[in-house]
DNA sequence: ATAAAAATTTAGGTAAGTCTAAATTTTTAG
DNA sequence: CTAAAAATTTAGACTTACCTAAATTTTTAT
């Protein structure tokens, strides 16, 4: 079996493996799990060892085939635990990422078909992340981010790439919420904010920093 | 803070208190936890810095008043996982003792209240015992066992004494469920064991071991 | 009452996961 | 191309929770 922090790793690895090509670097995961380097070296060798990361000295890492499995499974008890904690126990979006970081490792493959099933198998998790299968697959999204998009152009929020409680309660003071369909104003060529106008006829102006975060189609 | 095995034990010296008068020893720790008596010591006195027990050299524990509340507060999430696990996704009552040692440990207060909401406020798990109050007080039952009702007498099957997955299951296949209804027919004085009919007229063979760890009122 | 048995604690050690400081390797900049 | 900077690894140490073996205290039985 593999604990709790081997878990961790291997779930970081992951993430920091999706936004950037190439090895994932000793120092990227340090600051990630927030540890140290040499902490991270020692984790690194442990993993190796049990064949779960391709690792060679000083040359950063990417996770074996095992590894990723492993990942997905836990990404997937991760996303699953989120949908449970927003719709049936009421939590915010915004309030969820700690207590299903917990849940995540509770190690039991009943308990996970059996929450999948009671949720009704949903697709995605309350921040538009996809779930992945239990055969351990992860779906793939055609999203491009709003800040890429076109004046005139009618879209619908599908997900963001930031996670934090500052920026998701943000967007709930916007009402921009997920699933909503939103039509493109003006982009101020200054700042590159950009005005929308949501289903209602509602003005919402979006910084650049904002719009590079949220995910449309 | 304190860590998943301070829980465990508080949560042990709880439940050794319940079936004993008396301190609780070292030994009876170390049986339960299935740890070595040298290892309870040391953690017996790191729960004694932390004013969670009250311990004498040689002479056993008992829970301080903010020991007590911890362990209840720990018993509290077990049971409400149990009745979660068992009520919404549909696991038999013999399989959830195990997860729900684990999901007990996930800490968030919030997490347990809306819990508490979404099943409805229940008062028992899946095998009858009380849930303690968010208050930190262990409801009180007042239930016989089994082995201890008169021959002609009408009770209801309120709780089990004992949790193994093996017993359990033994009622499963006897159609002894809690909440059913029976009445107690002649007691085989050579062995103690009872027949029992339920509300359907079923007659049913109870052993002495059995009927002692069946609860009823 | 006291010696043997049982229970408990102390002493010293291990593994996991972390740390700091020092050594080493790789990368970068002139 | 090479010296300085940055990244990484190694060495040695700490904490938690556990262990075994030995010492100590309490209990039990004659």
């Amino acid at each position: 079996m593999h604990s709790f922090t081997e878990e961790n790793y291997l779930k970081t690895i992951y993430a920091i493996s999706l936004r950037q090509a190439g090895d994932v670097s000793t120092n990227a995961l340090a600051e990630v799990t927030a540890t140290k380097a040499a902490s991270v070296t020692d984790m690194l060798r442990k993993l190796a060892d049990k064949e779960l990361i391709h690792y060679k000295k000083y040359q950063g890492v990417r996770l074996t085939e095992e590894g990723e499995r492993l990942a997905l499974q836990i990404i997937r008890r991760h996303r699953l635990w989120e949908v449970f904690l927003v719709d049936k126990l009421g939590f915010g979006w915004d309030a969820v990422h700690d207590i299903a970081e917990e849940l995540e490792h509770i190690r039991s493959d009943e308990l996970t078909a059996r929450l999948d099933t009671f949720l009704g198998h949903p697709q995605f998790d309350p921040h538009g992340d996809p779930i992945p299968t239990q055969a351990g697959l992860m779906p793939e999204t055609e999203y491009r981010k709003l800040s890429e998009v076109n004046e005139g152009e009618a879209v619908r929020l599908m997900g963001v790439l930031e996670h934090s409680t500052a920026f998701l309660q943000h967007l709930d003071r916007c009402q921009l919420t997920l699933g909503c369909a939103v039509t493109l104003g003006e982009i101020n060529p200054f700042d590159r904010s950009v005005r929308v106008v949501s289903e209602a006829g509602l003005p919402i102006f979006v910084s650049h920093e904002v719009a590079r975060n949220l995910l449309v189609e």
